[in-house]
DNA sequence: CGGCAAACCTGCGAGC
DNA sequence: TGCTCGCAGGTTTGCC
Protein backbone atom coordinates (compact mmCIF):
# COMPACT_ATOMS: atom_id res chain seq x y z
CA UNK A 1 0.00 0.00 0.00
CA UNK A 2 2.19 2.65 1.12
CA UNK A 3 4.82 4.43 -0.60
CA UNK A 4 6.01 8.16 0.41
CA UNK A 5 3.00 9.87 -0.59
CA UNK A 6 1.01 8.19 1.68
CA UNK A 7 3.24 7.57 4.61
CA UNK A 8 3.41 11.13 4.75
CA UNK A 9 -0.21 11.64 4.56
CA UNK A 10 -0.81 8.70 7.71
CA UNK A 11 1.91 10.98 9.22
CA UNK A 12 -0.18 14.54 9.16
CA UNK A 13 -3.57 12.24 10.09
CA UNK A 14 -1.69 10.81 12.98
CA UNK A 15 -0.26 14.08 14.25
CA UNK A 16 -3.40 15.28 14.38
CA UNK A 17 -4.58 12.86 16.45
CA UNK A 18 -2.03 11.98 18.24
CA UNK A 19 0.19 15.53 19.31
CA UNK A 20 0.06 16.31 22.55
CA UNK A 21 -1.98 13.10 24.11
CA UNK A 22 -0.73 11.06 26.94
CA UNK A 23 -0.28 7.19 25.89
CA UNK A 24 -2.35 5.51 28.31
CA UNK A 25 -2.50 1.77 27.19
CA UNK A 26 -0.69 -0.32 24.55
CA UNK A 27 -2.27 -3.70 23.71
CA UNK A 28 -0.20 -5.92 21.81
CA UNK A 29 -2.43 -8.56 20.03
CA UNK A 30 0.40 -11.02 18.76
CA UNK A 31 3.87 -11.17 19.91
CA UNK A 32 5.51 -10.16 15.90
CA UNK A 33 4.60 -8.47 12.53
CA UNK A 34 7.46 -8.94 10.65
CA UNK A 35 9.70 -9.23 13.30
CA UNK A 36 9.13 -9.55 17.59
CA UNK A 37 8.12 -6.28 19.19
CA UNK A 38 11.43 -5.00 21.30
CA UNK A 39 11.29 -6.32 24.92
CA UNK A 40 9.24 -3.48 26.91
CA UNK A 41 7.54 -2.46 24.14
CA UNK A 42 4.27 -1.45 25.71
CA UNK A 43 6.05 -0.81 29.14
CA UNK A 44 8.56 1.79 27.79
CA UNK A 45 5.54 3.82 25.73
CA UNK A 46 2.84 3.83 28.63
CA UNK A 47 2.24 6.68 30.68
CA UNK A 48 4.61 9.12 27.96
CA UNK A 49 3.04 12.01 26.29
CA UNK A 50 3.77 12.56 22.31
CA UNK A 51 5.22 15.59 21.34
CA UNK A 52 5.15 14.95 17.65
CA UNK A 53 5.09 12.58 14.31
CA UNK A 54 7.55 13.30 11.70
CA UNK A 55 8.30 10.56 8.58
CA UNK A 56 11.78 9.86 7.13
CA UNK A 57 11.41 7.92 4.34
CA UNK A 58 8.47 5.30 4.23
CA UNK A 59 9.23 5.28 8.62
CA UNK A 60 6.68 6.88 10.59
CA UNK A 61 8.43 8.65 13.71
CA UNK A 62 6.57 8.62 16.43
CA UNK A 63 8.57 11.05 19.40
CA UNK A 64 7.65 10.85 23.09
CA UNK A 65 8.50 13.90 25.49
CA UNK A 66 11.57 11.19 27.16
CA UNK A 67 13.01 11.29 23.86
CA UNK A 68 12.09 7.98 22.78
CA UNK A 69 11.15 7.47 19.63
CA UNK A 70 8.13 4.78 18.11
CA UNK A 71 9.05 4.04 14.96
CA UNK A 72 6.67 2.44 12.43
CA UNK A 73 6.93 1.02 9.22
CA UNK A 74 3.67 0.43 7.62
CA UNK A 75 5.04 -2.73 4.91
CA UNK A 76 2.82 -3.93 2.08
CA UNK A 77 -0.54 -3.62 4.01
CA UNK A 78 -0.03 -1.69 7.20
CA UNK A 79 -2.51 0.77 8.12
CA UNK A 80 -3.63 3.34 11.17
CA UNK A 81 -7.42 3.71 12.22
CA UNK A 82 -8.58 6.11 14.45
CA UNK A 83 -12.13 5.65 16.93
CA UNK A 84 -13.57 7.88 19.12
CA UNK A 85 -17.37 6.64 19.88
CA UNK A 86 -19.16 3.55 17.94
CA UNK A 87 -15.99 1.75 18.13
CA UNK A 88 -16.58 -1.70 15.92
CA UNK A 89 -15.28 -4.97 17.09
CA UNK A 90 -11.44 -6.02 16.73
CA UNK A 91 -10.51 -7.12 13.28
CA UNK A 92 -8.20 -10.13 12.81
CA UNK A 93 -5.57 -8.01 11.54
CA UNK A 94 -5.73 -5.66 14.23
CA UNK A 95 -2.63 -6.18 16.05
CA UNK A 96 -1.87 -3.23 17.96
CA UNK A 97 -4.08 -0.90 19.86
CA UNK A 98 -2.95 2.07 21.31
CA UNK A 99 -5.08 4.15 23.87
CA UNK A 100 -4.45 7.70 24.69
CA UNK A 101 -5.97 10.37 27.67
CA UNK A 102 -8.22 11.66 25.39
CA UNK A 103 -10.21 8.21 24.90
CA UNK A 104 -9.36 7.95 21.31
CA UNK A 105 -8.47 4.43 20.12
CA UNK A 106 -5.72 3.84 17.55
CA UNK A 107 -5.71 0.76 15.79
CA UNK A 108 -2.50 -0.76 14.03
CA UNK A 109 -3.88 -3.08 11.15
CA UNK A 110 -1.59 -5.22 8.55
CA UNK A 111 -3.03 -8.69 7.05
CA UNK A 112 -0.03 -9.34 5.53
CA UNK A 113 2.35 -8.39 8.25
CA UNK A 114 5.30 -7.01 6.31
CA UNK A 115 5.22 -3.94 8.42
CA UNK A 116 7.12 -3.11 11.80
CA UNK A 117 7.32 -1.73 15.05
CA UNK A 118 11.10 -0.38 17.15
CA UNK A 119 11.80 1.57 19.40
CA UNK A 120 14.96 4.10 19.59
CA UNK A 121 15.52 7.66 20.48
CA UNK A 122 16.47 10.91 19.80
CA UNK A 123 20.02 10.45 20.37
CA UNK A 124 20.28 6.85 18.51
CA UNK A 125 18.47 7.27 15.42
CA UNK A 126 21.15 8.30 13.18
CA UNK A 127 23.27 5.27 14.22
CA UNK A 128 20.61 3.16 13.80
CA UNK A 129 20.97 0.49 11.24
CA UNK A 130 17.95 1.16 9.78
CA UNK A 131 18.16 5.12 9.34
CA UNK A 132 22.26 4.88 8.62
CA UNK A 133 21.67 3.28 5.30
CA UNK A 134 19.31 5.52 4.10
CA UNK A 135 19.75 8.09 1.33
CA UNK A 136 18.57 11.37 1.05
CA UNK A 137 14.79 12.18 1.07
CA UNK A 138 13.80 12.84 -2.83
CA UNK A 139 11.15 15.60 -1.42
CA UNK A 140 14.86 17.66 -0.68
CA UNK A 141 15.63 21.22 -2.16
CA UNK A 142 19.74 19.52 -2.76
CA UNK A 143 18.21 16.58 -4.85
CA UNK A 144 19.08 18.82 -8.38
CA UNK A 145 20.14 17.10 -11.81
CA UNK A 146 24.42 17.30 -10.39
CA UNK A 147 23.05 15.59 -7.28
CA UNK A 148 21.27 12.39 -9.21
CA UNK A 149 23.93 12.38 -11.60
CA UNK A 150 26.61 11.49 -8.51
CA UNK A 151 23.96 9.03 -6.27
CA UNK A 152 23.80 7.72 -10.27
CA UNK A 153 27.18 7.14 -10.94
CA UNK A 154 28.88 3.63 -11.12
CA UNK A 155 25.53 2.29 -11.40
CA UNK A 156 25.41 -0.31 -14.04
CA UNK A 157 21.10 -1.66 -13.12
CA UNK A 158 18.49 -0.74 -14.81
CA UNK A 159 17.31 3.06 -13.53
CA UNK A 160 13.80 1.70 -12.11
CA UNK A 161 15.95 -0.89 -9.88
CA UNK A 162 17.98 1.74 -8.86
CA UNK A 163 15.32 4.17 -8.00
CA UNK A 164 13.80 1.81 -5.45
CA UNK A 165 17.06 1.05 -3.78
CA UNK A 166 16.33 2.94 -0.92
CA UNK A 167 19.80 3.60 -0.05
CA UNK A 168 20.03 5.55 -3.12
CA UNK A 169 17.31 7.66 -2.38
CA UNK A 170 15.05 6.72 0.18
CA UNK A 171 11.16 6.43 0.25
CA UNK A 172 10.45 5.88 -3.71
CA UNK A 173 8.38 2.88 -4.40
CA UNK A 174 6.84 0.55 -7.51
CA UNK A 175 3.98 3.05 -8.44
CA UNK A 176 5.90 6.63 -8.37
CA UNK A 177 9.23 5.28 -9.43
CA UNK A 178 7.42 4.89 -12.94
CA UNK A 179 5.08 7.62 -13.24
CA UNK A 180 8.30 9.80 -12.15
CA UNK A 181 10.69 8.02 -15.14
CA UNK A 182 7.74 8.63 -17.10
CA UNK A 183 7.19 12.34 -16.80
CA UNK A 184 11.28 12.63 -17.09
CA UNK A 185 10.91 10.60 -20.97
CA UNK A 186 13.46 7.70 -19.10
CA UNK A 187 13.07 4.34 -20.26
CA UNK A 188 13.31 2.04 -17.23
CA UNK A 189 15.44 0.06 -18.80
CA UNK A 190 18.33 2.62 -19.18
CA UNK A 191 21.70 1.54 -17.11
CA UNK A 192 21.41 4.32 -14.45
CA UNK A 193 24.93 5.14 -15.02
CA UNK A 194 24.68 6.26 -17.99
CA UNK A 195 21.79 9.07 -17.77
CA UNK A 196 23.08 12.13 -18.46
CA UNK A 197 23.00 15.69 -17.16
CA UNK A 198 19.59 16.91 -18.78
CA UNK A 199 17.76 13.85 -18.13
CA UNK A 200 19.06 13.94 -14.29
CA UNK A 201 17.53 17.03 -13.80
CA UNK A 202 14.63 16.12 -15.79
CA UNK A 203 14.34 13.35 -13.50
CA UNK A 204 14.89 15.58 -10.31
CA UNK A 205 11.78 17.73 -11.23
CA UNK A 206 9.79 14.68 -11.89
CA UNK A 207 10.59 13.14 -8.48
CA UNK A 208 9.30 16.20 -6.73
CA UNK A 209 6.76 16.55 -8.99
CA UNK A 210 5.04 13.85 -8.60
CA UNK A 211 5.55 12.97 -5.58
CA UNK A 212 4.20 16.41 -4.11
CA UNK A 213 1.26 15.54 -6.28
CA UNK A 214 0.62 12.62 -5.23
CA UNK A 215 0.89 13.89 -1.37
CA UNK A 216 -1.61 16.72 -2.61
CA UNK A 217 -4.26 14.25 -3.90
CA UNK A 218 -3.64 12.44 -0.28
CA UNK A 219 -1.90 9.62 -1.67
CA UNK A 220 -2.63 6.62 -3.72
CA UNK A 221 -5.90 4.27 -2.73
CA UNK A 222 -5.81 1.26 -4.96
CA UNK A 223 -7.42 -1.44 -2.52
CA UNK A 224 -7.92 -0.58 1.31
CA UNK A 225 -5.78 2.29 1.86
CA UNK A 226 -7.18 4.78 3.90
CA UNK A 227 -5.93 7.68 5.95
CA UNK A 228 -5.87 7.13 9.80
CA UNK A 229 -9.08 9.53 10.03
CA UNK A 230 -10.71 7.24 7.25
CA UNK A 231 -10.07 9.33 4.09
CA UNK A 232 -9.22 8.27 0.69
CA UNK A 233 -6.69 9.23 -1.57
CA UNK A 234 -6.96 10.16 -5.13
CA UNK A 235 -3.62 10.24 -6.75
CA UNK A 236 -4.72 6.88 -8.87
CA UNK A 237 -6.94 8.83 -11.05
CA UNK A 238 -3.68 10.85 -12.19
CA UNK A 239 -1.77 7.87 -12.83
CA UNK A 240 0.28 8.36 -16.44
CA UNK A 241 1.52 4.66 -16.78
CA UNK A 242 0.46 2.84 -13.82
CA UNK A 243 -1.70 0.01 -14.33
CA UNK A 244 -2.57 1.29 -17.79
CA UNK A 245 -1.14 -1.81 -19.89
CA UNK A 246 -2.23 -1.71 -23.38
CA UNK A 247 -3.94 1.71 -22.94
CA UNK A 248 -2.64 4.85 -24.97
CA UNK A 249 0.47 6.97 -24.11
CA UNK A 250 -1.40 10.20 -22.85
CA UNK A 251 2.20 12.33 -23.85
CA UNK A 252 2.30 10.61 -27.37
CA UNK A 253 0.61 12.09 -30.18
CA UNK A 254 0.54 8.97 -32.50
CA UNK A 255 -1.53 5.85 -30.50
CA UNK A 256 1.17 4.02 -28.65
CA UNK A 257 0.37 1.47 -26.03
CA UNK A 258 1.56 1.59 -22.00
CA UNK A 259 3.95 -1.65 -21.61
CA UNK A 260 4.46 -3.89 -18.52
CA UNK A 261 7.32 -5.36 -17.90
CA UNK A 262 9.16 -6.98 -14.66
CA UNK A 263 12.42 -5.62 -13.44
CA UNK A 264 13.95 -7.01 -10.54
CA UNK A 265 10.32 -9.29 -9.87
CA UNK A 266 8.53 -5.86 -9.87
CA UNK A 267 6.04 -4.59 -12.67
CA UNK A 268 6.86 -1.51 -14.36
CA UNK A 269 5.02 0.15 -16.90
CA UNK A 270 6.37 2.89 -19.47
CA UNK A 271 5.79 3.98 -22.76
CA UNK A 272 8.33 2.34 -25.54
CA UNK A 273 7.75 5.35 -27.38
CA UNK A 274 8.25 8.56 -25.08
CA UNK A 275 10.79 6.99 -22.71
CA UNK A 276 14.68 6.78 -24.69
C1' DC B 1 30.62 -4.15 -4.51
C1' DG B 2 26.36 -5.20 -7.64
C1' DG B 3 22.35 -7.79 -9.19
C1' DC B 4 18.95 -11.11 -8.82
C1' DA B 5 15.63 -14.55 -6.89
C1' DA B 6 13.44 -15.89 -3.02
C1' DA B 7 11.54 -15.21 1.37
C1' DC B 8 8.45 -13.04 4.68
C1' DC B 9 2.39 -13.32 4.85
C1' DT B 10 -2.48 -12.80 3.60
C1' DG B 11 -6.21 -11.59 0.47
C1' DC B 12 -8.31 -11.19 -3.86
C1' DG B 13 -9.66 -11.94 -8.58
C1' DA B 14 -9.32 -14.90 -12.62
C1' DG B 15 -9.76 -19.20 -14.58
C1' DC B 16 -11.06 -23.84 -14.53
C1' DT C 1 -19.18 -23.52 -5.18
C1' DG C 2 -14.58 -24.28 -4.56
C1' DC C 3 -10.00 -25.13 -5.85
C1' DT C 4 -5.37 -23.37 -7.62
C1' DC C 5 -2.60 -19.82 -9.45
C1' DG C 6 -0.68 -15.40 -9.90
C1' DC C 7 -0.24 -11.06 -8.25
C1' DA C 8 -0.05 -6.99 -4.83
C1' DG C 9 1.95 -0.57 -2.61
C1' DG C 10 8.26 -3.21 0.86
C1' DT C 11 12.53 -4.86 2.47
C1' DT C 12 16.08 -8.30 3.69
C1' DT C 13 18.95 -12.21 2.83
C1' DG C 14 21.77 -15.32 0.59
C1' DC C 15 23.93 -16.72 -3.49
C1' DC C 16 26.63 -15.89 -7.77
Amino acid sequence: MPELPEVETVCRGLAKIFEGETLTNIVLRRADLRFPFPKDFCKLLTGKQIINVSRRAKYILIMLRDETILVCHLGMSGSFSVFYENIPPVHKHDHVIFFTSNRKEIRYHDPRRFGFMTLTSQNEIEKHPIFRKLGPEPINPNLKGAFILELLKNRVGPIKNILLNQSVIAGLGNIYVSEILHKAGISPNRKAKDIKKLQATRLAEAISEVLSAAIKAGGTSLKDYRTPLGELGFFQNEFRVYGRTGQNCMKCIKNVEIKKIFQANRSTFYCPQCQR
